[in-house]
DNA sequence: ATTGACTTGACAAATTTTGACTAAAATAAA
DNA sequence: TTTATTTTAGTCAAAATTTGTCAAGTCAAT
């Protein structure tokens, strides 16, 4: 999902992944992975795409906490009661 | 959360933290800390006192599984956005 | 002051995640 | 097809996180 997105916006300015890798200071197989979704994103990382690619920081930081909270959840049971019940909590704590 | 809820079954039955600790065979400050949501359940855990207290599996995973999504969510920004956005994400995923 | 129920903090053990590296696979260019 | 480049997969150890245990702590009731 926010590897979807940062491949769709690398390769919008054709930047090879290598180069990308050069710009996040990170080995190029390892950034492979993260736009595939095997691996995450760290935070800063995020922050610098958006820089990178002139994205808001909350739309990209918003696909990878999604994508976290879905990562969170694999493999369970009842994921959309689990999701609603925590949206309502967490708007209920504010 | 799910601690809460485990407490208030607890209590309503009259079962001392260490008896209940002693079901489960693990520790009573292990399962103190998990009461009070310092620490989390394992779901066989859940499953268990599930069985124990009569409830529905589904119950107690739900509130459960909120709880670790919640967690997974600790200290970030755009919380509410990403858990409505993983939440379309995860229906349509169906 | 002693007992019983529960809580807390510190530490060690276990598990999971992570990044670097290597090589294989896929893709493109010649 | 060969060669070069880019991408993906697999392995391994280090780092980080989670988990379990224990001892000491609080608090309330006796």
């Amino acid at each position: 999902m926010i590897g979807d997105r940062i491949r769709e916006l690398r390769e919008g300015e054709n930047i090879l992944l290598r180069q990308l890798a050069a710009q996040l200071d990170m080995d190029t197989a390892l950034l492979s992975k993260m736009e595939r979704g095997d691996r995450q994103f760290r935070k800063e990382e995020i922050l610098e795409l958006a820089k990178i690619f002139h994205q808001s920081e909350k739309e990209l930081l918003t696909l990878w906490l999604a994508d976290r909270i879905l990562k969170s959840t694999e493999g369970e049971a009842y994921i959309s009661e689990a999701l609603n019940l925590a949206l309502t909590t967490y708007q209920q704590s504010l």
